[in-house]
DNA sequence: TTCAAAATAACAAACGTTTGCGGTAAATTT
DNA sequence: AAATTTACCGCAAACGTTTGTTATTTTGAA
C-alpha cells in the first residue's frame, strides 16, 4: 500500500505541501477552514509523518539510546523500565543495546547510536572499560551522555549512581543496632570498584562504631561461590549470628546454603543484604535489605538527561540515597 | 562539531558526491586509486553515514520493534536478550517498548513503530487485547509482525510460542511417574488462554493416565494469592504429596508458604513447575521444572522474522518444544 | 474609491543519501 | 587513422519533511 505523505494530501486537496504541513501543526498562517479540511483528509487516509524525513530536516531523532551490561538483570531491567516510562511521556522512544560487559560490543553499540543520531545516551560502563575516548566522540557530536551505575571517575561527565558507600554503612548500622557479635560479610568481585567501595565503607564503619564485633570478610564471584563460602565458614567452631550479602547474587548463594543446612532465620542467623528488593521477597521470612532501586535511578537519570538537553551542560554527579527495608530476617 | 557528510568529503577531494558514495561502497565503476583516497579521508574525518537519509532514500530502517508486557520479567528479558543478539549479528538494532499489559499503550507503541518505519515488529499481545485491527495496519504498510508467547488465534498471522499444552503434559507425566497420589495444581488467571490451555491439557492427561490420582485445581492471580491458597489447602485433613505451579509467580508463592510452614522438600512434598529456570534454581533443593526458554523462543522468533523479510510471507505457527529439567524437589 | 495592512497560501531550498543515465577520455579494435 | 569499446566519473532527481521568503487576496481604514 502506498504510504500517505504530505505530497499526496496536497494533491488531493489542491493545496501546496507547505500549507498542508502547516495546517497539520496548527500554524496561525492557515485559516480554520483549510485546517479542518486537511485534518479530515489526513485522518481518513491515516497520515503518519515520516520520522526519517523529519529527523533529516530537523536533526532531532527523539530517540534515546541505552547501554546496559545485560537486559536480563533485576537491577537493569527496572532501570530500563523507568527510563522507558519517562521517555514515552516526553515523546521519546528507546533503543536498548547490551554490552554483555564486553568493551567491543560497547563500542559497536555506541557506533549504532551515533549513526542513528540518538538524542542522548544512557550508558553503564562495561566492567573493565577504561578508554572513554569513544564517549568523547559522542560529546563532539553534541549527543549528551548520562552515565549510570558503573560510572567513570572523571568529573567532567554527567553521572548518576547509587550511594554505594552509604548502602554499606546503612547495613552496618542495622547490624550494630541488632547487637550482632559475629558477622560474616560477603562481597563481590574484588576487582570491581563497587566491591571495594562497599567493603571499605562497611569495614571502616564497623571498626569505628563496633570495634568489639567480630567480622569476617570474604569476596566471591558468583552465587555458587557464595554458597560454598557460607557453608564452609558456618561449620567452623565460631558460629556467626549475622550474615551480610553485598548483592542479590551473593544473597541467593547464602540462602541456598541456609536452606540446605536447614538453619532457622532469624532465630539462628540474621540475614541482611543490598538489593533491588525482588530477591529478598522470595523467602520467608522476607530478607531485610538496603534498597538500591534501579527504578529510582532510572527516574533520576532521565531528569539529568532532560536537563542536559534543555539547559545545555549539566556536569554533575548525583547519587541516589538508599533506605533500609525491614524484613523478618533479623 | 560539523558532521562529516558525503558532500564534505566530495568538496575536499574535488570529486562529485556520487563518486564518493560509490567509492565508499566499493562500486566497480570507481578506480582503485580514487577508492583509496576516499576511504582515507573518510576514515580520518570519521565519516558515518546518516541513517535517516539512507532510510529516506531506501525505505529501509534496519530497526526492529519489540513489544512486551514488561521488560522487567524473567521470561521476556531473556527473550529480548536473544532477539537483540541475533539482530546485532544481522545488522539490525532494536527498539523496545512495553505495553504494561495495557491495550492503549500497545496502540501507541505500534504507532511509534509505524512512524519509525521499523523493518519488522516482534509483538506479545497484551493480556486482554482483542482487536487486532492495528496489526492489520502494519501489514498494510508491509511491516512484518511476528507474534510471540501471547499470540492471536487467527492462522493468518506469523507466530511462535511455547508448546503450552505439552509443558503441562510433561509435568503431568513426571507427576505420574513419581507415583503422586494427591496433587495440588495451581494455575494462573483463568481469563488468560494460556492458563486455560495448560489447565485443560494437564487435567485431561491426569484423568486419562492416572484416574486414581486425586487432583485439586486452583486458579490464582498473584504470588500472594498462591501463597495463601497453598497454606489454606495444606492445612486440610487431606495432605498433598505433590504441588504443581504453572508459573514462576505461583511457584514463588508456594515456596514462601513451604518455607513458612517449614515443610521438607521433597520428603514431605514434591514440587514441580513450569519456568524459565531462574527461580527454581534459587531454592535448595533446586525445584524440578519444565523449561520454557524465553531465550530459545527469541531465537526462533528471529528466524521467523528473517524468513518473513527475505522470502515474503511465511504464515505459520511454530511452537517450541519443552523439556523437563531435573531438580531435587521430587 | 484608494491604499496600506493583515490574512492566507504558495514557492523553493535544504537535510544526506542513492542511483539511473549520460558524458568524456583512454584503450582497443578495425 | 577512424571507429568502437571500456573505464571512470559527474549530473540530477528523488525520498518526505520544515521553514524563510514571496506572492496573492481580503480587509479595513482614510
Amino acid at each position: 500500500m502506498m504510504n500517505t505523505t504530505l505530497k499526496l494530501l496536497a494533491q488531493q486537496l489542491q493545496l501546496s505541501i507547505s500549507t498542508v504541513s502547516r495546517a497539520l501543526k496548527d500554524h496561525p498562517d492557515i485559516s480554520a477552514a483549510t485546517k479542518e479540511k486537511v485534518h479530515a483528509l489526513a485522518n481518513s487516509l491515516d497520515y503518519e509523518p515520516n520520522a526519517y524525513a523529519i529527523q533529516l530536516r530537523t536533526q532531532n531523532s527523539k530517540i534515546f539510546g541505552v547501554i546496559v551490561p545485560a537486559i536480563a538483570n533485576l537491577f537493569y531491567d527496572s532501570f530500563i523500565a523507568a527510563v522507558e516510562e519517562e521517555s514515552r511521556k516526553n515523546g521519546y522512544a528507546l533503543m536498548i543495546l547490551q554490552s554483555s560487559d564486553n568493551t567491543e560490543n560497547e563500542l559497536n553499540n555506541l557506533k549504532i547510536f551515533r549513526q542513528t543520531r540518538v538524542s542522548g545516551v544512557f550508558a553503564c560502563l562495561s566492567a573493565h572499560t577504561q578508554n572513554l575516548e569513544v564517549y568523547e566522540k559522542m560529546s563532539d557530536r553534541d549527543i549528551p551522555v548520562v552515565f549510570f551505575d558503573i560510572v567513570p571517575k572523571d568529573n567532567k561527565y554527567t553521572k548518576v549512581r547509587m550511594a554505594d558507600e552509604r548502602c554499606a554503612i546503612i547495613a552496618a548500622e542495622q547490624i550494630i543496632q541488632r547487637g550482632a557479635k559475629h558477622v560474616l560479610a560477603l562481597f563481590g568481585d574484588p576487582a570491581l570498584s563497587i566491591s571495594q567501595k562497599r567493603k571499605q565503607a562497611f569495614q571502616q564503619f564497623m571498626e569505628k562504631y563496633a570495634p568489639k564485633t567480630h567480622c569476617t570478610y570474604i569476596h566471591t564471584n558468583s552465587s555458587a561461590e557464595a554458597e560454598a563460602a557460607f557453608s564452609k565458614h558456618f561449620n567452623k567452631a565460631q558460629k556467626f549470628d549475622t550474615v551480610f550479602a553485598m548483592t542479590d547474587e551473593i544473597l541467593i548463594g547464602v540462602m541456598k546454603s541456609i536452606q540446605a543446612l536447614n538453619i532457622k532465620v532469624p532465630k539462628e542467623i540474621g540475614v541482611i543484604s543490598i538489593s533491588n528488593g525482588f530477591i529478598p521477597s522470595l523467602y520467608h521470612p522476607n530478607i531485610c535489605y538496603v534498597e538500591t532501586s534501579g527504578y529510582e535511578l532510572g527516574k533520576l537519570a532521565f531528569v539529568q538527561m532532560l536537563a542536559n538537553i534543555k539547559g545545555g551542560k549539566t556536569l554533575s554527579e548525583l547519587t541516589l540515597e538508599a533506605r533500609f527495608v525491614e524484613g523478618g530476617s533479623m
